[in-house]
Order: structure tokens, then C-alpha cells, then sequence
DNA sequence: TCACTATATAATCATATGCTTATATGTATG
DNA sequence: CATACATATAAGCATATGATTATATAGTGA
């Protein structure tokens, strides 16, 4: 539970949760949205994923993160607490560097 | 928010918040029950009492922290999930250690 | 297979964190 | 007022964390 928080405790990773709540995104969509190097979200990412709080899945070359709230559903609630980000994403699309993999 | 979960990522403060979850505590007997220094107690309730998760009140010579969760609703279950440490207040209790100034 | 893109990992470094010791502040009581 | 107890704060130090750069791994497609 302890991990779990430590992740939490961290602006971008609560960034990341939060565009999660929109929809799964690859690593180089949050990296072109956080504005930071592909390493350091990486780096987020495996917190993420070592605390369960994410899940991420292969799609060709991408590897696409979403929110896996099956450890404690509890977080659940602070999960939709995190501010809605869903414009951030579409702005992504709006520039046509949305990934389109399906 | 950050600085919340952050507060929450650390053994020592949720066992603190477990702890409090029982009843209010002053530092003495949470600096017995948990075995460690004074300082390293009133350190951790500063950071708890800084992100807004308890609050303190004097009484006498002790000053007593107890749980607030007025800050973000959504914690009140985080709070409630943390295992209940009332058996450690019993021994507390059993040892006559526990302060009395009501 | 080769080049290209996407992602992960390793090494390094600056800063943050948590504990310790020492000291200051605050309150009760003789 | 002086002493004792409770708590807070400051300084110092070892470890943890997050970023960067460089490199390794993995999938795509010519």
C-alpha cells in the first residue's frame, strides 16, 4: 500500500493517471503530451505498473498504458478524483500525432 | 494533491493515520508505539499535519493529533482501509502508559 | 537482412527524504 | 522562579528519487 502511494506522490505520474482516465495511451503520446523525454516517462510508467496502477498491452510497435484499478478499489475514487485531461488529448489528435494502430 | 499522497507514501505516517484511526494520540505514545525517536514522530506529523490529513490540538503539556479528512472527501476510504492498529493502543493501555488528561 | 521507429534499461548526477543528535520552545508544578 | 516533562526545530548525513545521456531491445517494412 505504501508503493502504491509513493507513486501516486508525484505530479507527473498523477498526469499520466490522469490522461489514463481519457483513454490508454502509448509512451510516445505522453511523452509528445508531458513534454518530457521518452526515459523519464518510461521510468513513471514501470512505477506505475509495479504499484498496479496501470497496465500496458502491445499494439504493434506501441505499447499502450491504461488504468488498472483492480488492486485496491478503493483507489477507484481517487482515480475519477484526478482532473479531466481529455482536452490535452485532444489537442494531440488536432495535430495529427495521435497513434492510430486498431 | 501531490503532496498528499506523498505524505501517504511512508510506512511510519500510515501507520500513524492507522493508529489514529482508534482515537487520538499524543507524540509520546505514538513515539512508544512505534519505537522510534520523538523527532522522527513530530517530523512525520508535520508532513501528515502540512498535507492536511490530521490535525492537532493542545491539551496541557501534550499535544494530541487526530484524523482530518476534510480535505479530500474521496481519502475518507483510504483512511478506512488502512488496518485497524487498536490492539496496539490496548497494550498501550495494559502498560499504563497511556497519557490521561481529560 | 537492413534501416527506422518505439520502448526499455543502465549509468550518472543533483535534489529530496528520513533519521540522528543537539538545542530551543512551551507548559506544569514545586 | 526553577526544574522537569513534552514537543518542535535545526544541522548533518546516508539513502532514495527523478532527470539526463547513452545504449540495448523489439517490432515494421523495404
Amino acid at each position: 500500500m505504501e508503493e502504491c502511494y509513493k507513486a501516486l506522490g508525484d505530479k507527473t505520474r498523477l498526469r499520466i493517471l490522469a490522461l489514463l482516465r481519457t483513454e490508454e495511451l502509448c509512451v510516445c503520446e505522453l511523452t509528445d503530451i508531458l513534454d518530457m523525454s521518452q526515459p523519464a516517462i518510461s521510468q513513471h510508467l514501470r512505477k506505475l505498473k509495479t504499484a498496479k496502477l496501470v497496465k500496458e498491452q502491445r499494439k504493434g510497435q506501441w505499447m499502450f498504458y491504461s488504468l488498472d484499478g483492480s488492486l485496491y478499489p478503493f483507489l477507484e475514487a481517487n482515480l475519477l478524483a484526478l482532473p479531466d485531461l481529455g482536452q490535452e488529448i485532444e489537442k494531440l489528435k488536432a495535430s495529427g500525432r495521435k497513434v492510430c494502430c486498431d
